[in-house]
DNA sequence: TAATAGATATGATATTTATCATATAATTTT
DNA sequence: AAAATTATATGATAAATATCATATCTATTA
């Protein structure tokens, strides 16, 4: 059984106000769990009994629409934390989690997190900040949706995907979406999301080899991003 | 200085949690403001020092955008809490409230609502929960507005409207929004939300009566809200 | 009360985006 | 490797929505 005190989670999430004797805790009452590429960590509906920290890899939290399509609402990259809001809430959870690449979760179940806020004020505190975090982000993308064009938004994601997941060595995004994930993070449908890729390519702001996309000139597309 | 004890905030809010105490304390630090209709709590980039309680009045929280469009995010009624987002992340507001009919509120200062959070698990507990309410409906809102179309957005702000404020005696809705407002809500153009009442109208699924809306069919409006 | 400004309404049109059709490329299965 | 499936790509269109123009109505101010 793994220990807690180095774990990259603790870096990047609320999990950094713990102290040793709760690391100690921690490590004793969690459980590892590992998730393969496209199996998903909760889905819509399930009750989900604590949260989920990302040691490795990435996952989308997306909703099955009525008309079949599914919205990305988020994505959640290792070091962060995952169904707190449904934990919170004591509600089932209203996004499905699926892994985007292979993962490694521990999960701390809801007892042991309630603990933790009960025992430490500063826990519960960098919580509630993170959700507040979310909360704008959300707030933001909102906007996005309602007042940018696509082109726009998938300027946008594009650099979003760049700057928050990295690259490979030959330059591709680092994070590999299918043009229909991508179509749903941008809130379109897939064909639109394909054209603009291929227009981009055209006009040089990206390359695409295969189903790899390069980012050729970032600073134009962040200039695209905020107004065209 | 009114007392908290059997303030209407008290009820419906995370204050719920707070003893006779912890409201002694709140009646002595809290500070009473009327807001005239048209007027705002704060705006856009203001630090928001602490949480503002809806006595009386309603209000929306809006973002002006690049094109100079006003979208509304959420509306906040009487009994709830205002600014909390702003407060725990010690960030400016992302957001603007602006009262939309005449308001009183109190407002609590910072240090006061860290100090609840400290001595006070439940309530902190509670803020949590609202919050992560916040974030379900931001995402739903997103979802919506990514795969509703304008009429079915509409339709959809209407019924909320109706359930959520109530309507007046001569069956028009409490709330008035003007149609820019409406428009700002369901994020489109402010002609094509008065076209669309005009359909709605003709179709006998509401009545306009000068700048009021009076549901005639709430059951179909949910219909068309859902599935069109 | 007249004049002005602002909100609501509606038509005409342009633009954006979705949908449907089909082709090609990539991946998986047999 | 061939066949079948799935993902990507692109053209042709349809549908949704925004924009611009203008009219009318309402509220405010002079």
């Amino acid at each position: 059984m793994g220990k807690c005190e180095q774990c990259i989670v603790r870096e990047f999430s609320s999990l950094k106000a713990l102290n040793k004797n709760e690391l100690l805790k921690l490590a004793e009452c969690k459980t590892s769990h590992i998730i393969k590429k496209g199996e998903s960590i909760f889905e819509e509906g399930d009750i989900v009994n604590g949260v989920y920290c990302v040691k490795t890899g990435a996952c989308k939290l997306s909703k099955l629409s009525a008309n079949g399509k599914d919205q990305i609402i988020k994505l959640v990259k290792t070091g962060e934390l995952l169904g707190q809001r449904s934990m919170i809430s004591d509600e089932a959870a209203n996004l499905s989690a699926v892994a985007l690449e292979d993962m490694e979760v521990c999960f701390i179940p809801k007892s042991e997190v309630l603990n933790m806020f009960d025992s430490n004020n500063q826990f519960s505190l960098n919580m509630m900040k993170t959700i507040c975090g979310d909360l704008k982000e959300a707030d933001e993308h909102m906007i996005s949706i309602s007042q940018k064009t696509v082109k726009e938004r998938l300027a946008e994601t594009l650099v979003y995907l760049e700057e928050t997941f990295g690259k490979n060595e030959d330059g591709s995004l680092h994070i590999q979406l299918s043009r229909e994930e991508l179509a749903g993070m941008i809130g379109t449908a897939t064909e639109s999301c394909i054209r603009l890729l291929s227009d981009f390519n055209k006009n040089g702001l990206i390359e695409l080899i295969g189903k790899k996309i390069v980012i050729k000139d970032l600073a134009k597309l962040k200039r695209i991003a905020d107004i065209l």
